[in-house]
DNA sequence: AAGTTGACGGATG
DNA sequence: TCATCCGCCAACT
């Protein structure tokens, strides 16, 4: 009943073949205060694999909801939000602008997030 | 095994 | 400021 070829497919237990380094990026993730926001490549970054934003965002996209991550709050560094990337999926990104919005944090005019403000600095906040 | 894809980001026009 | 292109590299087909 198992299943023959043990790689994807939903079912309990699918997070525990995850790799170290997607565990780690999760793990960032958890750690971002509310109302705030982190870019895809500072994720990479805190979670020890400097330069791999891509990979960071790969991770995202594979993460089980079940971790119930705050996803809405990792951002695109130019993309600003989910919203101007995936065009594909509108409805996904108008999630992600709500429950920033419900967390705080403003859009600016262009719609973008204001990192300057949002932003989420470690070593600044002591947390 | 080899080619394609992509929740990125920097450079360029 | 916005649109395109390119490099990186793990995951997917």
């Amino acid at each position: 009943m198992a299943r023959p070829t043990a790689s994807r497919g939903g079912g309990a237990g699918e997070d525990a073949h995850i790799r170290e380094v997607h565990r780690a990026i999760y793990t960032v993730v958890r750690r971002i205060p509310r109302g705030r926001v982190v870019t895809y490549g500072q994720v990479a970054e805190l979670a020890g694999i400097p330069g791999r934003a891509r990979l960071a965002g790969a991770a995202m996209r594979a993460s089980p909801r079940k971790l119930g991550l705050p996803w809405h709050r990792v951002v695109g560094k130019r993309s600003k939000t989910l919203a101007q990337v995936n065009i594909l999926d509108p409805i996904g990104s108008a999630v992600q602008r709500h429950l920033l919005e419900e967390e705080g944090v403003k859009l600016s005019d262009s719609g973008g997030i204001r990192l300057a403000d949002y932003g989420w600095l470690p070593d600044v906040d002591g947390r």
